[in-house]
DNA sequence: CTGAAAGCGCTTACAG
DNA sequence: CTGAAAGCGCTTACAG
């Protein structure tokens, strides 16, 4: 049924070698077969067979994007966008691309390296993994290099990338501090994601340059969840404690917080600031709209993609660890500021 | 550096003829060398390469999931939900799974045969096709079998699933019309989707069954877009004429028309329902909560594999070219029902 | 510039 | 119940 290299081959004239040459732009071939071969091909409708090729070939590069159970969130499209710059770069820069939707459960069942040496993985992607996850130690012992999205991990052969999370939860708190507002309170995700870590400490950093303190009670956790999120903040509002702006470390949250709010009369941002983290669609849509720090996940999957590349190709310093990607914090009406629509 | 099979025959004192039976499940092997070569496998930490066989086999199976630009939307994780619905029938089924992100461009560049091919596809699911896409005709005629989601189309080896999009809008209407409603408009999406047709019928069959007529402007099509959603809900409200619900082909552009309202004072459910489609997050946070169809999209993309391996081992009745997935009408306050919280 | 040949890591009739 | 051998469709030293 399908075409394969031998049919190409004897139509051209050649022998497989030379289409092989052709297809895999080798220099040292004559103008004239080369031109027949493709021509033929293209007749034929001749596409090399991929498991072929990865069987064969030291050459073709795989990389496989990782994706854990943490990022399936239902409420963005935040995994769809990584997914979509990881794909487009290996697809015009003549890599592989094969996807893997894991869970901490699944990690248990096979290894990584296992998971890697059964689909001649050459490089990956991880997102979304905690920080207690087995694959942890096995990605930093492993020899294929990977490229960790939102954690860093210890290995040789293993470089991170994300926003500063610090710096970006930082001058988000300082924001709303310029804003006047001096009892603030986070509203953090869960403790085993190194987002929810780095995010609080910008913020405990920014309350702490402006001289104010923070009570025990002033970092909330909610797993990322707005249903939590609104819980808490419910809880928080029913103790009575002054509570004039909230930092949220994602969008979700900081929707649950705004529900909670609005239920206690409060007014955002009169009498409450919020902000969140990843500039989903409806931090856009909601009312007031939702200052968010904007992450452009399909850039740093586009650049993890790239990453994993130079890995590949020893173009990576070896006491490089980590690459932040640009961020951008977007002020809406939820803190105060009302663009001109 | 990786174990292959040879060195698991050699450790358990076989050959891998043997290894490769015990792996694949074949019945006549004797108890004892099966567990010798379980035990030895784990040892080593043996996986089979997939690239190897697939090349030499005919029964591993993979399935593609081929999604399309049309569901790539910013606005919900829709096509997340498809891909795990997908992801874990192949899984708990030892068949392959491999994804392909396309657009209407890509499609241009190779052929639906021609993917399959190379990746040794053996059956597809595809999601997001425009009715004017080139894939179509080529899927029609291909040998490999598809299941479409969403999207009817001629063709032996091929079946399409989808919740009935016509009876979901038809009961949609006719709960507002229930509501007293008499004004009722349509914000559908782009024509090219077939979805959009089937719930525009849906729609005016209600309408028709109850004895109202629609006059030429009561549909508008606003591209399942938020923004051009509003826009449109915007001129149909300046220009005066009298509308009391609008059904919407898409949550997102439900909340779009919702913006509309509220800048134009017009109060939800009170003066105007709203009803939307897919039951994306925000629908349940938005405020008011926005009545909805549920696709359960994880569900459909399971249903749709667990096609696909059926087309494969004939077990579909010639006959059968759509089944119907489940879906279910969820009132919200934006047709007036107030679910105690 | 191009061929002949070995090899990638499996599976599967074919024998026994 | 298990081996020996051919084959899956490519790539790539090695010659020439």
């Amino acid at each position: 049924m399908a075409v394969k290299i031998y049919d190409v081959a004897k139509a051209a004239g050649v022998t497989s070698s030379t289409v092989s040459r052709v297809f895999n732009g080798y220099p040292d071939i004559s103008e004239h077969t080369r031109k027949k071969v493709y021509e033929v091909a293209a007749k034929l409708g001749y596409t090399p067979n991929i498991a072929a090729r990865t069987l064969s070939s030291k050459s073709l590069k795989t990389v496989a994007l990782i994706l854990n159970d943490l990022v399936a969130s239902r409420f963005d499209g935040v995994s769809m966008q990584t997914i979509l710059g990881v794909y487009n770069y290996c697809e015009t820069h003549a890599m592989q691309f094969v996807l893997y939707p894991t869970t901490t459960k699944l990690q248990h069942e096979k290894t990584f390296d296992q998971f890697c040496m059964e689909r001649n993985v050459a490089g990956a992607v991880v997102q979304g993994l905690h920080i207690d996850d087995p694959y942890i130690q096995q990605i930093s012992e492993s020899q294929t290099p990977v490229v960790m999205i939102d954690l860093e991990i210890p290995g040789a052969n293993t470089v991170s990338i994300s926003v500063d999370n610090v710096a970006a939860e930082k001058e988000a708190t300082q924001a709303i501090l310029r804003h006047g507002k001096s009892h603030p309170v986070m509203m953090n995700g869960i403790p085993s994601a190194q987002v929810s870590n780095l995010r609080e400490k910008g913020f405990r950093e920014a309350i702490h340059d402006a001289g104010l303190s923070l009570s025990d009670d002033a970092i909330m956790y909610a797993d990322f969840d707005i249903d939590k999120a609104e819980a808490a903040m419910r809880n928080a509002l029913a103790s009575g404690r002054e509570i004039d702006a909230v930092i949220c470390a994602s969008d979700a949250m900081a929707m649950g917080v705004m529900t909670a709010l609005k239920a206690a009369h409060r007014r955002v941002p009169e009498d409450c600031e919020v902000v969140g983290f990843d500039n989903i669609a409806i931090t856009e849509y909601s009312q007031p709209t939702i200052s968010t720090i904007d992450q452009h996940m399909e850039k740093i999957g586009g650049m993890a993609a790239q990453l994993v590349d130079k890995l590949l190709n020893g173009k990576v310093a070896p006491n490089m660890r980590h690459i932040f990607s640009p961020h951008k914090f977007i002020q809406r009406e939820s803190t105060g500021v009302y663009p001109d629509k």
